[in-house]
DNA sequence: CCGATTATGAAATTCATTTTCAATATACCG
DNA sequence: CGGTATATTGAAAATGAATTTCATAATCGG
């Protein structure tokens, strides 16, 4: 963690940006965090290290992260954005609609066969989104908790 | 077509709604345009049927389809959504961030392996999403069009 | 420490979508 | 055919996430 930190550091400083402590806040919150957040939700935790910290500076901070490779803007249709590291390699999601719990899958087999797709078209693909909306072993089991969203 | 929206007007009718010109406007003019309308879009073709029409029926209209089964939002990252007919097969689609053709594809191995996937993860799915962005052909050959979305 | 530049947070803005509301249109009943 | 209850309309207002603006503060390099 400590590496990351000063190695996103160093690459800010290299692009002529600056240090800055409610960044760093933010940054090591966005890591400690668990992962799918939306800037609200990050924004109450950060700020229970840094009262004073805006939202504003965790939208630019999250906006940065992701220009510099080191996190993924993600869109379950909630409305609001949510937000993922972008160390682990890549994978899809399954989102329950009733509690909400994101479940991670990677499949090669998958994977091939989007680019079989792509080449047949002539496209050339930069990014793919693959989600999976329904309810989680224990929503569907009829057991639900939690809010739905 | 006329019988399409003579049953969509019976099944209005059927749930307790009224008739009504704008809305048959818009309607015919969503079956009539080409798929992965926006709302801003549809509006402007529809207003040239109908001066009048506001987009806040075309909104409505469109999610009335979309209850009745007969429309699809969908959701490119663009900032406004976009509608297709629901009337055709299920399929997934690639989306040329250059020009903003989308294609149509449908892989049925790939449909079977997100059902393995979610099987396997006790996972009980309702939808899926599956985009894949970047160059269609055309644009990937460097003789790019359009504008940039 | 200086001067230049970047980062900050609050407030204002944007933009798609939704809600509100008073006026209008439609269906249904007698 | 009215008459009335109810649904629909379009304009305007509200919402809510995300972005921009701007004056102030922090940081860097020298
Ligand atoms: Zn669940
Ligand atoms: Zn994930
Ligand atoms: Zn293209
Ligand atoms: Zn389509």
């Amino acid at each position: 963690m400590k590496r990351l930190l000063e190695r996103i550091d160093r690459e800010i400083l290299a692009a002529g940006g600056k240090r800055s402590r409610s960044r760093a806040v933010v940054i090591e919150g966005f890591f400690r965090a668990r992962d799918h957040v939306t800037i609200e939700e990050l924004t109450r935790s950060v700020r229970e290290s840094d009262k004073g910290i805006g939202s504003v500076t965790v939208y630019r901070t999250l906006k940065l992260l992701e220009r510099l490779g080191y996190a993924k803007e993600l869109d379950f249709g909630e409305g609001a954005r949510r937000y993922e590291s972008n160390l682990s390699p890549h994978h899809d999601h399954l989102v329950c609609r009733r509690c909400g719990t994101v479940i991670e899958f990677e499949d090669r087999e998958i994977e091939n066969l989007q680019d079989l797709v792509t080449r047949r078209h002539g496209f050339h693909p930069t990014a793919h989104r693959l989600e999976i909306y329904g309810f989680c072993r224990k929503c569907a089991s009829g057991k639900s908790q939690g809010r739905i969203r």
